[in-house]
DNA sequence: TCTGGGGTCCTAGGACCC
DNA sequence: TCTGGGGTCCTAGGACCC
């Protein structure tokens, strides 16, 4: 490697933006009555922390911990709960992403609260003002708060995001082009909070005597590489500069497409399981029709409650190859409720049941032969019709052989928001006087 | 009483083929 | 005594991410 990244034109100019804590902020967006107040956000179920206001985290409350744990603390404090409302953060998401392209044609959307911004073509401009005028632009249009890391890598853009979040929580923007010396910055990082560095590997580099990012930037690549694989070696060249990992501007399509929940309450008959399958099974393939695939493979499993006292944890699954590949719903639930006959073992409680449709491929891939390719048309339109009603009426208007049990599978969630930007009824009310 | 869900990539090793 | 070598595909497990 030679040395030091060069400070040459060809360098990479790139940002990372990123919502701060994105589901607490949609909360707020709705409700300002919640501004400056704890608030947390909870995952499926109604189990865990998943998001956290700064107040939420100030009181202590960690990334997620069992709700249970901290109801007592959260009561006390008069700390505002909602059970997660993806349809919001989802919608919300949507909004600002789109704005985020609006400053770039190079955007790749890194999940549902990150974004990925190449900044190339903009050489000329001072990005830190730019970055300026973007956290204004998001603020003023949305409401949500960002923040937004420059650097010359994914790996520095994140580090420098972080810095920005930590730091200068006020400015939100952290821009290691404006650093006369970036080790400064790196040797005070924890290596731990690096963008590939895991609790595992954080352990290993530390048996090293590797504990900051300015010592992981200068250790051995080749070693390293050695001993973790190159997945580490990019990172070691990441932060020297040198950018391994281009921006994905049009998204890779799925390879697994994945719907598994706990119930709100055990279950231990096969009518109720079965309920649940129909449901998470029309879930997958919707989803699979809106991007155009089908799948090949699936896989089911079912377990029992991993946290109980009384009984031993049980799981089991099963795949199955498709006897060709689709998107039918009626198909994949007919293959599911088979896998599930075949793992369900009478006499225990379920917790959580899963299916992983595998093996995807475009929808425009797969020639059927003529004789099913008959069927396969009229099936197609039988399920555009019913995805039609679905996204004119609300989920789940038309379902798939009904099942027996309606709702015994249905998860908690007791402290759910509104859904104030997709659906009608649910828009905010404003009393003007 | 109460403990989330959905993904990706890399690697090593075995099967198989020529 | 002495038993090829190289390539591909698949899978399971481990690590990571949000």
């Amino acid at each position: 490697m030679g040395g030091m990244a060069d400070l040459s034109s060809s360098r990479n100019l790139m940002a990372l933006v990123d919502c701060n804590n994105f589901y607490a902020s949609c909360e707020r967006v709705f409700q300002p009555r919640l501004s400056a107040k704890p608030v947390v956000v909870l995952s499926n179920n109604d189990g865990c922390v998943v998001a956290r206001s700064n107040e939420a985290k100030a009181l202590g409350i960690k990334m997620g911990v069992p709700f249970f744990e901290i109801r007592d603390l959260a009561e006390k404090k008069q700390v505002e709960v909602f059970s997660s409302n993806y349809t919001l953060y989802g919608d919300m998401s949507r909004r600002v992403m789109e704005i985020l392209s609006s400053f770039t044609p190079e955007t790749e959307i890194y999940s549902i609260d990150e974004c990925f911004l190449g900044f190339n073509g903009f050489r000329n401009r001072d990005l830190t003002a730019y970055s300026r005028e973007i956290r204004s632009r998001v603020g003023k249009y949305t409401g949500i708060p960002v923040s937004i890391g420059i650097g010359p890598t994914k790996v520095l853009a994140k580090l420098a995001n972080r810095v920005a979040k930590k730091q200068y929580p006020d400015i939100g923007i952290f821009n290691l082009f404006d650093q006369p010396d970036g080790d400064v910055i790196l040797r005070d990082f924890p290596v731990e909070d690096i963008w590939g560095v895991g609790r595992r590997y954080a352990e290993r580099l530390s048996q090293l005597h590797i504990h900051t990012a300015l010592e992981l930037k200068r250790a051995s690549r080749n070693h390293l590489r050695r001993a973790f694989g190159v997945v580490m070696e990019r990172i070691i060249l990441e932060l020297n500069g040198l950018s391994c990992m281009a921006i994905e501007t049009q998204p890779a399509s799925k390879k697994n497409m994945a719907c598994a929940r706990g119930f709100g309450r055990e279950l231990s008959s096969l009518e109720d399981l079965e309920g649940a399958v129909h449901a998470y099974s029309s879930v997958l393939c919707e989803k699979l029709r809106t991007s155009k695939q089908m799948a090949e493979g699936l896989y089911l499993f079912l377990m029992t409650n991993p946290f109980s006292r009384n009984a031993a944890p049980f799981s089991a699954g099963k795949f199955s190859k498709l006897v060709e590949p689709t998107n039918d719903t009626s198909c994949i639930i007919e293959k599911a409720c088979e896998l599930l006959r075949e793992v369900y073992r009478p006499g225990l409680s379920y917790k959580r049941v899963g299916i992983i449709l595998m093996d995807l491929l475009p929808d425009g891939e797969y020639q059927p032969d003529l004789f099913s390719a008959v069927n396969q048309k009229k099936r197609r339109a039988a399920m555009s019709a019913v995805d039609g009603l679905n996204k004119r009426f609300g989920k789940a208007t038309v379902q798939f052989g009904l099942p027996k049990r309606q709702g015994d599978w249905k998860q908690n969630r007791l402290r759910e928001s509104s859904r104030y930007t997709t659906i009608w009824k649910d828009l905010p009310m404003v009393l003007a006087k």
